[in-house]
Parts: C-alpha cells; structure tokens; sequence
DNA sequence: ACCTGAACACCGTTCAAGT
DNA sequence: ACCTGAACACCGTTCAAGT
C-alpha cells in the first residue's frame, strides 16, 4: 500500500522536516519549559519553520503527544514481571503508573480519546491475564482493570496539577476556606490540617495501589 | 470590614451586573452549550455585557469555576448519613463523587489548585472521621482518604472525557491500535475486546468504591 | 511533496479611559 | 463604583499559493 512517490523520494521538493526531529524538538521544550509551553506555534519556532509544517508530518497535535508518550513508552525498561498473579498484577499497575509519572502531558492526551498505546499494551494484557489467573471472570478483570486505571489516573492527575502549582502562592480565596477549616466547625480537619499538606510518595501509592488490588481480589473470590 | 460605599449604595455607578446574574448565564451556558463553550467572552455576550465587566466581579476565570461548584454543593440534597462508620464512609465518597459528576467543568476547578470547596468540606470531615472510627489513626485516615479521592477522580476524568468524545468519530491512529489489538499479540484483549468499550454505569463505581474502601480498611486493623 | 503566509475563530487578562 | 474599547500575548487549524 506504500506510494511509489515515498518509496523512490525522487519526486517533489526534499524534506527538511521529519517527524523524528519534530518529535526531538517537542521533547527539548517539554524538558526545559515544560508541558504547557508545547504548542504547535512554539514548536514550529523551536524547529525554525512555520506552525503548518507540522501538519504534512503529523495529523493534529493529539497526533503528536500521542506520539510522544508512544516513543516514552517504548525507550521504557521493561521490567522481568514475577510468577505469582497478584504481584503480576501489582507490577503491571505499578509501571503503567511510572511509565505515565513521567509524562505531564498524558493528562491531555486522555483527554483525546485517542490514550490507545500500543507500546503500553502489553502492560494491560499482562494485568488481564494476571486477574484472570487470580480467578476472575473475563468481564470481572475488566472491571478490576478499570478501577485500578482510574485510581492511576486520579493519582496522576492530582499529582500534577500539585507540580504545576507547587511555586504559586495560595489566592486569597483559599485561604479564606483553610482558616474557616482550622479555626471552626471542622474538628477532624482542624486537628489533621497541618499534615493534610505533606508531600505525597511513591511509597504512599504504592499502598494505596496494594490496598486497591487486595479490596479487589477479596471481593472474587 | 464592610466598605461603606457598598452598604449605602449611593457613591458611583450603578450596577448592572453581580454575582448572581453572572452565574446564572455562566450555568446557562454549562447547560445548554457545554463546558468548553464557557469562556468569560462568551459568558459577557450572554450578559450583553463585555468580558472585563465580568472581573470586576469574579476574580478571574478560576474562581468563576469555583462559585459555581459551591454553588452546586450548596444545593445538592444532604442525605443521612447511617451510623455505621464503615456505611458512612461509603456514603461520604458516593455523595462526594455524586456532586461532582454533575460538573462536568470540576476538572478545571482541580486543575486550578483553588479547589477547596467549602460547601463540601462537611463531607471530608464525616469521612475522616468515619476512618478514624474504623480505627485508623489520623495520619492513616488522610491517606486513606486521598486514596479513595484518587479513585474518584480517575472515574470522573475518564467519564468526562468519554462524554465528551461520546460521538466523535475514532481517529485513524486508533483504528490502527485497535486492528492491531483485536487481531495479534495480545490474547486476553482479543476475547475482551468486543466488551472493553461498554458504558460503566454507576453500579460500576459502586462496586469500585466497596473494593477500595474494603481494601484499605483490611490493610489497617 | 513539502512548505509558507495570511487568515479564521477563538482564548484569558491588563491597562487607560469613560460615566 | 462600575463599565467599555483597544490591545497584548497567545491558541489550533484551514485554505490558497508557492517551490
């Protein structure tokens, strides 16, 4: 099905663009300016062209993260998985969570719903199998699938959104609502609300996740 | 702290917008054109107003977002909690997640890191301190209470999102994965793949939150 | 085939001026 | 005090034309 146009690339005007050095670029601004800075007019001045030179080497600009987080993907370690399902399972989470822990923009990639990685399959394929080894049915590991997934993605979202803001100062509005919350009619918050801030770790989502399997499991048994 | 310009009334124009009449367009336009659609250009033409009339009301777009989830809050019915805690702590996160998944714009609100809601602050008490009734310590009840708010936030961002490419037609690149999926290496998604796409229905939620509210009650005893 | 320039249809927000 | 208009600094994308 290839054209004898791109197999000879003998006719029409030479390339000066290509979807490796777009990809390049994109991941230079994502690192040094970060995942908000990166939009197609950014890109096309990174690569010294124009914001429609972009579009002869990928669709849209969903194309292009979509592209990124495939690329981030693949250059991934991919770790021996162990024998016993449930650490399979727990394992399999585990890296999908790591492999999207390094990607801010996965959060507007999702939000296209074009998230299908075919270099993260694997992953899902490996976790199916692993519930359905732990005894579930077809349809009840897609379900365990999928509440694990959403528990990934709400640690992901929350946890970028927090990077993202870390250095801005509180707006006045929000601390209007954490005095009314120490001072008043929230005891429980009132004593937890210096530790409410804390930095949340990898160890803390590690287990979270174990808590979220374990639940799981135990209700197919 | 009152200004005494705006108890008498009397010292300057006039008002022609306030805060009321701005949220009860911006909800109109939430109802009928969606949640992209509302930008404060397009809120000032629906108040035949200009957009910087709206700032001298709102701070900027971020608090706009955050009235109008207080406002929500406000109004969404307060059910009886049960005495249980166990059966309080569940009622806590399914009418948390219930407010908010008639919001379809909350993802923004969190995206700003303005989102304390303080309408719905009685509802983070009642679930800490139902986990701390369960007999977690305070420090374990916050993290227990964050992991169930990652996992509702996952169900919320991925139900938004497929809401809101509900009827968009699938991108080519996603054909491809898919084709790809259904046919090859990936056994298990191969038999599941027909059911993968099914709608999940709030008992689906549900059943999520059981399993991770069980799990982490299981992991602290 | 590959790229450019101008244009369309948008954003949130600032600033100086008007009533 | 409240509102307007023009402007700044952006977006993603389409379309017609150039090489």
């Amino acid at each position: 099905m290839q054209s004898p146009d791109r197999r000879s690339g003998k006719v029409g005007r030479p390339p000066r663009l290509s979807r490796d050095a777009i990809l390049t670029a994109a991941q230079r601004i994502l690192d040094e300016e970060g995942a908000e800075r990166l939009s197609m007019r950014r890109l096309a001045k990174e690569l010294s062209s124009t914001p429609m030179a972009l579009y002869h080497h990928v669709q849209d600009k969903d194309e292009l993260l979509m592209l990124l987080l495939e690329a981030h993907a693949r250059s991934f370690p991919r770790p021996r998985f162990p024998e016993q399902p449930r650490e399979r399972l727990f394992a399999g989470a585990q890296v999908l969570h790591d492999i999207l822990a390094d990607c801010p923009w996965v959060v507007e990639v999702l939000a296209s719903d074009k998230f299908v990685s075919l270099s993260a399959m694997w992953i899902v394929e490996n976790m199916i199998d692993a519930l359905i080894a732990c005894g579930l049915s077809p349809d009840d590991a897609v379900y365990a699938y999928r509440v694990i997934w959403y528990y990934t993605v709400g640690e992901l979202t929350v946890r970028f959104n927090r990077e993202r803001t870390r250095d801005a100062k509180a707006p006045p509005y929000r601390q209007r609502v954490m005095s009314s919350v120490t001072e008043s009619d929230f005891p429980r918050l009132a004593v937890i609300g210096p530790r409410w801030v804390e930095l949340t770790s990898v160890d803390h989502h590690r287990r979270g996740l174990e808590a979220v399997i374990d639940g799981l499991l135990a209700q197919n048994v």
